[in-house]
RNA sequence: GGGCGAGUGGCGGAAUUGGUAUACGCGACGGACUUAAAAUCCGUUGACUGUAAUGGUCUUGAGGGUUCAAGUCCCUCCUCGCCCACCA
């Protein structure tokens, strides 16, 4: 008899199914597909880890699983090469980054081979290889030409550290997840991918998918979807304000009265004067009769509806003062008006100093009407041409902006402060607003006196780091700015603060507080001990994430309408005076793309002085990364690669003049962005992958990773592939048919295992010592459900190779046994049913086990089954020959996902020349599992006294009367009367008795 | 503060629709084999109790409830883990 020695066996089967190429899955085979992905590692310098063992080993278990099922699996893997580590580790051992990797790939690749998974390494690749990187910079391209890649300057994440930006994602309680430093706040130019456009879609994609609720509630969460409003709170400034209406109106005409009412609820000052001879006007006159009124001046905020704007231009021109602004509805200042006979066209001559003109006005808005059947559109372009300043296009109300309200027309007239809120139904209850430091309004509404301590406070808020200002348990702090807004709902004046615990980049940067209802404002105003009004009864809304029923108070008209109601109607009655827009924001930010170092892939886009960035053509790809000697980091926030001048000047594609490259490179996550694409056709170079190979292989059927890459590289793949299904690159709308987290491996005592606490387990030790890797396979799979977080330690391996080793000692004396023929012994009919019942039993909790996912229970009925055989072989010895040989091979088949090795091994010994993993998997025959009896638990008053074993078909009659004549049960029963009894088929008697 | 999940022996963990709690394994203890140890094999192993029986009582974080019957369902509370977090 063979020694179960697993050193031997397994090296042999690696090598064997190498040569055999079993497990290369066939591109467009009849068979049903099914890929099982796993992340790929990042090969760092120190090998495997037991966690990588626990992913690739349950990968493994479901690819070889599906495989014996039938299907035409793709169990892939690659490597995610590029990144910051390499890196380090390239620098520190003064080797290039390109051979750290090779070094550190060829160590992973021993070491996963040394596992036995059924990879089908014929499709690998590293995302570091040109002809991966190529296609990485060629989709990125895909993003830039359809506008959904940009650059910006804004302050981003930065890691002091590893000298490099970081997206929102990387940055975990405001440290480097990598690296845990803090994180500190830099102004760079930056690319970025606008993923926020795709928020809706990532929320909404995740319902025709198969994903826990937990990775499915993380994502939302992330994204972080509120539906509220915009507000406009109208700024309280000292400007005066001049309407003038147009041909044959009047101050009661079109819009003006909606400007007059707005003027006087802010209490500003405001001249709305009729012009002189309305019907028949001379522009002249009337543009001297504004001049001569006195009311222009440096505070001015001139309104002009049509015929308005020339008489405004030559009132400005007469009265040689400076103003502040000039906004012209539907205006225009050359003859051309369609609409009418233009009696007023001979007493004008349409000449302007507009030089003189241009300079006396501080900003000037031309207000376009899309519907304007008088003013063609060309006289706002001319207007702009004289007079600069910026048109604004809109649809108006009524035809030639004369509607009532005009919204659009308020709005650019007075200058106001917009706020988001969750809350529209608290407005009432808003007593002051507050601005984040940062927001760009600050130092123009800002009044002198409050100037200083204003200046000190954003100073003191720009020193703090996130974390600090971050922290929910710090006090508020804040400061007035001396200004006023109005509330639009209530026309209550009220003042403009600042305060860092509003934040600059979600929303408008600006809230407006309601303390009775939020209770941050609460704090606030309490310590700077501002009014705090209850506008809703029985709130128990705080954010959008509640609805209860409150129901308005100190709401003016609104008074008595449920609160729920309120945020709509109050939003829309808002939106008709021009003062509020509906809004969804999201927490979820534009993906910061570039990174500053050398080991990435380059961004393909060439800067040139006269077209700006131009994407590098197809053919030019890819655009490597130069061989040189020195690409350490630097602190200023600009690539290394910025210092290699050679690689970095180049020409424009589009004109041939000198342009340079962009230095920056891609984050490691781009490469892992569609890196399961590449693998159904991983050799391509005249695509990322050939289109009916992407439709033959679809949607990933099961990815398996970490809960860390849920809100990174989950989060960031996904987005990838609903773009390119938008740009009809790829077959499905999402990559992943369904994902599942699997659980972390602690250190025995319950901690995380770190280098610094040296208690890590290396998985080749394990194999190494003679355990081999089936029985590590075996001891992590048991360990615990698949996505539960567990302690572990090596000991429970000597658990796995004993069942191993039963398993081999148990077949071991089955081939070498005494008997020979005569299987079919007289009295072996009994032991033979109950061999097959062992058997069937566990094949079928193994199979249905293993549908869920079930791995540690899957190979505790594996045990259980094998325990069972051990003492039939005590009644029969083997006598029942055929029997055991099927028995034997179905267990073998069973433990085969497992322990592939082992299996493989005892099925040749068994007889068979085909591999185990290509055999049918085994199916349970219920005929099989009927049993003659079937034992019942019987109780007395719901308390377990005893069991009494029937037929299986026993009738409710004869159970209980079987149940009542047991002799424990009986004593139980003496001296009571049985009140019920209650009878469960198969499984229970319960006599209810007093 | 918000979201999600979990509390079962010394440990990892089992337990279809409520229906024999503690499967399977580790560890521990006892035994066989051995000069010895390892390995292997056999046995015991939730707690308390002791009338040693085919015994009794208790036990799934705590308390209450529904039910003939609750680890499982309902209510209240406690503890732990993960994710998010001054996101308006």
């Amino acid at each position: 008899m063979q020694r179960y020695n697993p050193k031997e066996i397994e090296p042999k089967w690696q090598a064997e199914w190498a040569k055999s190429g079993i497990y290369k899955a066939v591109d467009f085979d009849e068979r049903p597909k099914y890929v099982m992905l796993t992340e790929f590692p990042y090969p760092s310098g120190a090998g495997i880890h037991i966690g990588h063992t626990r992913e690739y080993t349950y990968g493994d278990i479901v690819a070889r699983y599906k495989r014996m099922l039938g299907h035409n699996v793709l169990f892939p893997m690659g490597y995610d090469a590029f990144g910051l580590p390499t890196e380090n580790y390239a620098i520190k051992n003064k080797v290039s980054p390109q051979q750290a990797t090779d070094v550190n790939v060829a160590n992973f690749q021993k070491q996963l081979e040394s596992l036995g998974l059924s990879i089908d390494w014929s499709r690998s690749f590293r995302t570091s290889d040109p002809d991966y990187y190529k296609w990485t910079q060629w989709l990125f391209l895909q993003f830039y030409k359809a506008g959904m890649a940009y650059q910006d300057e804004i302050a981003i994440n930065w890691c002091p550290h590893c000298k490099t930006g970081l997206s929102n994602e990387e940055v975990i309680n405001g440290r480097h997840e990598r690296c845990d430093t803090l994180v500190e706040k830099k102004l760079l130019k930056q690319w970025l991918l606008k993923i926020s456009e795709y928020a809706d879609r990532l929320i909404e994609g995740l319902k025709t998918v198969d994903y826990p609720a937990r990775i499915a509630d993380q994502q939302i969460n992330w994204i972080g979807r509120s539906i509220g409003a915009e507000v406009d709170f109208p700024i309280v400034n000292n400007d005066e304000y001049v309407f003038l209406h147009g041909f044959t109106g009047s101050p009661q005409s079109d819009f003006i009265p909606a400007l007059t009412a707005r003027a006087s609820s802010l209490g500003v000052p405001y001249y709305a004067p009729e012009l002189p001879n309305t019907q028949n006007p001379s522009v002249m006159e009337q543009a001297q009769f504004v001049a001569a009124s006195g009311k222009l001046n440096e505070n001015s905020v001139i309104v002009a509806h049509s015929l308005g704007a020339p008489v405004a231009l030559k009132a400005i021109e007469l009265s040689n003062v400076f103003i502040k602004k000039l906004v012209l509805a539907a205006g225009f200042a050359q003859p051309g008006f369609a609409d009418h006979e233009r009696p007023f066209e001979a007493t004008f001559d349409w000449q302007f100093n507009f030089e003189k003109v241009k300079n006396q006005i501080g900003e000037v808005i031309i207000l376009r009407d899309s519907t304007d059947p008088a003013v063609p559109a060309e006289r706002a372009d001319y207007l702009v041409e004289k007079l600069g300043g910026t048109i604004v296009d809109f649809a108006a109300e009524s035809p030639h902006i004369c509607g009532s309200h005009e919204p659009v027309v308020v709005q650019h007239v007075f200058a106001s402060l917009k706020v988001f809120t969750t809350r529209p139904d608290t407005i009432f209850g808003a007593t002051f607003v507050v601005l984040a430091p940062e927001h760009p309004l600050v130092s123009s509404i800002v009044t002198e006196e409050h100037r200083a301590a204003v200046n000190t406070y954003i100073k003191a808020a720009q020193a703090k780091s996130d974390i600090e200002r971050q922290d929910t348990d710090r006090e508020k702090t804040g400061v007035f700015t001396g200004s006023y807004v109005i509330n639009p709902a209530n026309n209550a004046k009220v003042p403009i603060w600042i305060a860092d615990y509003v934040l600059t980049g979600y929303g408008t940067g600006a809230i407006m507080a309601v303390p009775a209802h939020d209770d941050r404002d609460y704090e606030f105003a309490t310590k700077f001990d501002l009014p705090i009004i209850r506008t809703v009864k029985n709130d128990a809304a705080d954010d959008e994430h509640t609805h209860a029923d409150g129901v308005l108070i100190n709401s003016g008209k609104y008074d008595g309408l449920k609160n729920t109601d309120a945020k709509t109607t109050i939003v829309d009655d808002l939106a008709q005076i021009g003062a509020a827009s509906k809004k969804i924001n999201y927490r979820l930010r534009d993906w910061v793309f570039s990174r500053q170092h050398y080991w990435g892939e380059p961004i393909p886009i060439i800067h040139c002085a006269e077209h700006g960035a131009v994407a590098v053509p197809d053919d030019q790809l890819p655009v490597t990364l130069p061989a040189v000697d020195h690409y350490e980091p630097t602190d200023t926030g600009e690539s290394p690669l910025a210092a290699i001048t050679d690689w970095v000047n180049t020409t424009c594609p589009t004109c041939g003049k000198p342009a340079k490259r962009e230095t920056d490179t891609m984050p490691n996550w781009a490469g892992s962005s569609w890196y399961y694409l590449r693998y159904y056709d991983a050799h391509n170079d005249q695509a990322f992958a050939d289109p009916k190979k992407l439709a033959y292989w679809g949607a990933v059927d099961f990815y398996l990773g970490g809960m860390e890459h849920t809100t990174l590289h989950l989060l960031y793949s996904r987005f990838w592939h609903e773009f390119f299904y938008d740009h009809q690159l790829v077959p499905t709308p999402e990559p992943y048919a369904s994902r599942r987290g699997q659980g972390i491996i602690q250190a025995a005592d319950g901690t995380k295992m770190s280098k610094s606490k040296g208690n890590i387990v290396n998985p080749t030790d394990i194999i190494e010592s003679g355990y081999g890797a089936d029985a590590l396979r075996l001891s992590i799979a048991f360990l615990a459900p698949f996505d539960q977080t567990t302690p572990w330690g090596p000991e429970g391996v000597a658990g796995t190779h004993r069942f191993l080793q039963r398993l081999w000692g148990l077949t071991q004396d089955f081939i070498t046994r005494e008997t020979t023929a005569g299987g079919d012994a007289l009295d072996d009919s009994i032991v033979q049913a109950d061999i097959m019942q062992a058997v069937h039993k566990t094949i079928k909790r193994v199979t249905s086990d293993l549908d869920s996912l079930g791995f540690n229970t899957a190979i505790a009925a594996q045990m259980e089954g094998l325990n069972q055989l051990y003492k039939l072989r005590e009644q029969d010895e083997f006598a029942s020959i055929n029997a055991w040989q099927v028995a034997l091979e179905n267990m073998l088949q069973l433990a085969a996902p497992f322990a592939p090795h082992t299996s493989e091994e005892l099925w040749q010994q068994l007889g068979h020349e085909d591999s185990i993993h290509t055999s049918q998997w085994p199916k349970y025959d219920p005929t099989y599992l009927l049993s003659s009896t079937v034992t019942i638990a019987v109780q007395v008053n719901g308390k377990l006294r005893g069991e009494v074993t029937v037929a299986v078909d026993a009738d409710e009659q004869t159970t209980v009367a079987a149940a009542q004549n047991d002799a424990k049960i009986a004593a139980q029963l003496a001296g009571k009367t049985i009140q019920k009894t209650i009878y469960i088929p198969q499984k229970i008697v319960n006599f209810v008795a007093s």
